[in-house]
DNA sequence: CTTATTAGATGACGTTCGTCATGATAATCA
DNA sequence: TGATTATCATGACGAACGTCATCTAATAAG
């Protein structure tokens, strides 16, 4: 069967995207090529056409999964104002966001992997990562860059860690005791 | 072949210690139960024997991972006396934590491969957090319980989401930094 | 309109996965 | 000592893994 260049186009780009959230909610080594293409309404034939590996599926859906949500932080941070720490911590560790993980940040759910590996996807988490402690930079309260940074790199931390001990908790009261805990501890307000 | 009952019990338990090494290096997922037994110096094949299952497997090393930590924990805050929360920051946002994953924390390795599971594995997680948050409350400075627990929960969230950061994290100076600012941020000294 | 190109389906490869039935052998116990 | 028991090895199973060769049909190019 063959399709339009933009079809063909339209379907490479559904691939990333199914990927981008099942690598998220089930980890790399939980998803297999077959499940991911049947996910996105193809068979497992075509896969080795538009991508070289699964290695390197993962690392293009990490990146996009990066990119989309540093635009979305960075919309965030424009429109919260002087309180975008707040509203930051307010909306990452909500319970919508713990209960999404498919829809939610990389680094709570694939950096432990992504640590484990060396190549591409190490690597675009590490650049990811970087920019990411930027941005939280210029949001954060304190005297001096080099303070500002340390706190944007403590946050950054106690925010994803907040929310995988949320996402480890069996019990719901003790999860969202983690989450209002990280809100107050990480978004200074709650 | 055969064995002594001294022998099977140790043979036995040493399976479970490789697992609970391995599953923190390479993830749940990343372990075999053929590479498992050949590393423990068995065959795969008396493994259903001793244990009903990789799951039974999984809890069960998960269960003695924490508990160890647990020692090692309650250990460390009795010889460190009043200094106790900044000796833990010190060791557990070390390097050398960092670099041994396989015998490092239960949380940073596993915690959120564990969050996407329900069964033995994600409830043994769950108690072991509960346990570290009321063992760390104890240490936390502030002035009433709740205050404490509060504090107690967002500082091993910023442990645990530093040292995943800092194993994400490519380029070794900012590794370094992470870590570093962690050990500040919450440790309260460095 | 014809031809060449190519997206994607089909199917298969060698591994490895988790699981289990069976067999050999040595420790245990009568 | 002899019968029994239990541990581990051998080997195999079906399924799923990542990967690739091949085939098709319809699009893109002439």
């Amino acid at each position: 069967m063959r399709v339009t260049r933009a079809q063909a186009a339209e379907n490479r780009a559904r691939v990333v995207e199914v990927a981008s959230r099942l690598f998220r909610e089930r980890g790399f080594d939980g998803v297999g090529v077959d499940s991911l293409m049947q996910e996105a309404g193809l068979t497992h034939g075509g896969f080795y056409r538009a991508f070289g590996s699964k290695e390197a599926l993962a690392a293009e859906a990490c990146a996009g999964t990066l990119q989309a949500s540093a635009e979305h932080w960075s919309r965030l941070i424009e429109d919260a104002g002087p309180d975008a720490l707040a509203a930051i911590a307010q909306r990452y560790l909500s319970p919508r966001h713990r209960d999404a993980p498919g829809e939610g940040c990389a680094f709570a759910a694939l950096a432990v992997e992504a640590g484990r590996r060396d190549g591409p996807v190490r690597k675009t988490f590490s650049q990811g990562l970087k920019a990411a402690i930027e941005r939280l930079t210029r949001v954060v309260p304190g005297r001096g860059a080099a303070a500002r940074r340390e706190k944007a790199i403590a946050t950054f931390a106690g925010l994803v860690g907040t929310l995988v001990l949320a996402r480890a908790a069996d019990d719901p009261a003790f999860s969202e005791e983690i989450l209002a805990a990280g809100r107050k501890a990480f978004g200074g307000t709650d």
